[in-house]
Parts: C-alpha cells; structure tokens; sequence
DNA sequence: TGCAAAACGGAGGGACCCTCCGTATACTAC
DNA sequence: GTAGTATACGGAGGGTCCCTCCGTTTTGCA
C-alpha cells in the first residue's frame, strides 16, 4: 500500500519561501510511515525505533530528522490511516451499490482499528491531550461516513435517522470494546449494526419509528 | 507514613512450612513502596527504578528481588494506597460524627487519587487485564465506604438512597474526568456531591424522594 | 555463640534512545 | 551538460535505563 500522495505538498497560493521538500525526503517519509504502520501493529507501540528504521531501509537519523518523538510517528500512521480509510469510502461508492459499499467500508473499519490496537496506548494520551488533532481526524472519519450513509439513503436502502457521528461511535464503540486480539467478534456485530442500518429504510417493508428502540 | 503492619505476615492456621520473612526484608518492601509512591507521584510512571531504590536506601537487587517487574510494584503501591484509606475511614468514624467522617473521606479520596495519576498509565492495564485484582481492591473500597455511608444514615444525617459502590463511581468519575494536574475542581465538585448526600436525610427537613434529580 | 538460610548490594552486559557531523544526493541556474 | 549549494542521509557513539548474577552481609534459630 503506498502512501497516498503524501497530501498535497504545498498549496501553490503560498509564496515558496520554503521549497518542497527534495523527492528523496517525501519518499523515505512514506517508507517510514508504511513500515511503522506494520510494526506497531504486529508489534505493538514499543517497538524499537532503529528496528522501524532497518525494514523501512533507512539510517535511524532519517527517522529521527522525519518524526523527532515516538508521539509524532504514531500521529503520522494515524493520520494516514484515516487518509485511505476516507478515500477507500469514495472509490467504493464509485464501484458499487451505496449499501454495499457502506458494508464493506464499515469492515474495512474494523481491520483498520485491529491494526492500530498495538499503538493505541500511546494514541490516547495523543488523543486527549491534543484536541484539534483529534477533532481534525474524526472530523474527516465523520465526513466518509456520512457520505456513505448519505448515498444509501438517497437510493432507499439506508435509514435516514442515524448520522454519521452516530455510526462512528457505534463502530468504534463495538471495536473497542470487544477487545481481545480477533476481530471475528467485532466483525459479526457491526454486520448486526449493518442489518439495523437497512432495517426501517425507505425501500424497506418495515419501517420503524425514528427513536425507536427495538433491535 | 509507615507502610501498614504489611498486611498480617501470616496467619496462624496455616502451618509454617514456609516461614516468615526477616525482618530486613519486611522493612526494606515497606521502604520501596513508601519510595516508590512518592516517586510515581512526583514524577510519572517512567521513574527509573533505580531511582527509587536509592530513594529507599536499598540496592537495585533488592527493588528487583521484592517486585520482579515495573507493573508489580505498581500493584503494590496501589493495594497499600487502597489499605491506607479503608484504615482511615474507620479511625475518622471513631474520632467525628459520621458525616463528617465521610465529608473527610471523600476530600482524603480526591488527594489519594490525585496522587495516583502519575501510576495511572500503567495501573489501566493492569487493573483491565487482571480482574481479580481489581474486584479485590474496589470491594475493599466500596466496604468502606459503605461502613461510612451506613453511619451517617443511621445517625439521620446522610440520605439513605445511595450505596457504596455509586458513591465510589461518583467520586472516582470527578475525580478522572477533571483530569487536570490540581485538584482543586475536584475537592470542590466532591464537596458539592456531599451536600447532595446530606440533602434528603432522615432528619433533613427537604426531604427528596429517592432517584429525584434535582441539584 | 555459631551457623545456615535468607537477604543484600552493585558491577556489568545488553537494549534502546537520540545527537552530531562527515558524506551523498537532488535540485537550480547557467 | 555541468557546477554549486541547499538538503537529506547514515550510523557511530555517548548516555540512560534495565535486569541478572554472585560474592558479601545480616538475621534468626539451636
């Protein structure tokens, strides 16, 4: 999985008093990134740095100069998890049926959070201490899952009474509370979360009252 | 304060196949954990262990040989802690009236905890992954303050309709949710659940019935 | 008072962190 | 193409902390 685009390198409005970086730099950047991803997942968030910097193929100054903090690491592969997580919501909305894609977004989800479980005791303190980073990143989740929830309901095969807030926190919520290693668990209850999704659509035969609280 | 008593060496009943330890090394685990409470106070959950023995007065060897690991100590700390205010809610009841017992239970309470936030990092996943442990220590603390709250609602000064275990989650929960370094905000918010506590009494003349909401 | 068992202390080898600076590489201007 | 320079790379090395191991000391019992 290369990382996309290493977004946007600099607006063109800005006068360029400082350069973009040399392509060298953008490429082992994303190398780092990619094999920290893995690392932290398979290994969790203690993994040695110089360990990180080896399977990515560069010097432990390279990433040390790139990410100064383990913190500022993490934050990167988090980031750039959201990134494809909110373009993978657009290309499936591209290729198939919105309910569908809204499925299979909502597991692709789940496989996302079991990968970043290993960072997830230096994520919090990140999360919680730096609250426009936090608000930046759900932000732009909320905006994929809206999209999505948004598509299904204007084909009639999605309710309309859940927001993309709402679905979030649900699936985060199942993810994080189920934690044991397998996501197997996760993954047949946000299908359960799915089905609720459908049921009580505009297409649907059985509509349900909004608010209603029945499973 | 003197660590205490080392929860009673050894019960009599069982038959001294394995004696009880020299008193060196009573004194010297008592030492440690007194050091060690005051340096994950002072200084977070990353204190070099070496530190704390050279603040206790004993070799690395020994910090090693009481607590084979960082998490165990940490247990350690935290049981005491634990043993520590059971200990005091049952001195300040012989020594005040019930509710004032209790109001200085739960300001004893908020700097305990206050205390505890540098282990806290570490003391999640333990009190998570080791349920046993856990239920131990929260009934500990929830006996307590049950002894304290019955007191007062004999004595017709504390309202009968809150038990052990949510006075507990109530305060823990401003406790952490102030998460702030003083803890000013939370004495005055524990001061403010107190009055709540008073409020509706037996011998209250504005008695509220039990599950009203009102402030 | 003597003697084992128990406990102590800290040297030392290993793992990891992070900085620093000599070397290599990619851009830019001509 | 080429020369020059800002930018980036790599990894040696000094520092911190971890944890084990074993010679020495202390304690409690007979």
């Amino acid at each position: 999985m290369a990382v996309a685009e290493s977004e946007a390198i600099e607006p063109a409005d800005s006068v360029s008093t400082d350069r973009r970086p040399r392509a060298d730099a953008i490429r082992n950047r994303d190398l780092l990134i990619t094999a920290a991803a893995e690392a932290f997942a398979a290994r969790g968030a203690d993994v040695p740095l110089e360990d990180i910097a080896r399977s990515a193929g560069v010097g432990i100054g390279t990433l040390y100069r790139h990410f100064p903090t383990r913190e500022s690491l993490v934050e990167a592969v988090y980031r750039h998890e959201i990134d494809v997580l909110c373009e993978r919501a657009d290309q499936l909305l591209e290729s198939m049926p919105p309910e569908q894609a809204l499925a299979e977004w909502m597991q692709l989800f789940v496989v996302h959070v079991a990968t970043k479980r290993g960072m997830l005791s230096l994520l919090r303190p990140l999360l919680s201490t730096n609250p426009n980073f936090s608000d930046q990143t759900r932000g732009r989740a909320t905006a994929a899952a809206t999209k999505l929830l948004e598509a299904g309901v204007a084909a009639g095969t999605i309710r309309a009474d859940v927001d993309g807030g709402d679905l979030l926190r649900a699936v985060g919520g199942i993810c994080m509370s189920t934690d044991q290693e397998r996501s197997v668990a996760s993954e047949r209850l946000v299908g359960l979360l799915f089905d609720g999704l459908r049921h009580g659509a505009a297409g649907s035969p059985s509509a349900t009252q909004p608010g209603d609280a029945s499973a």
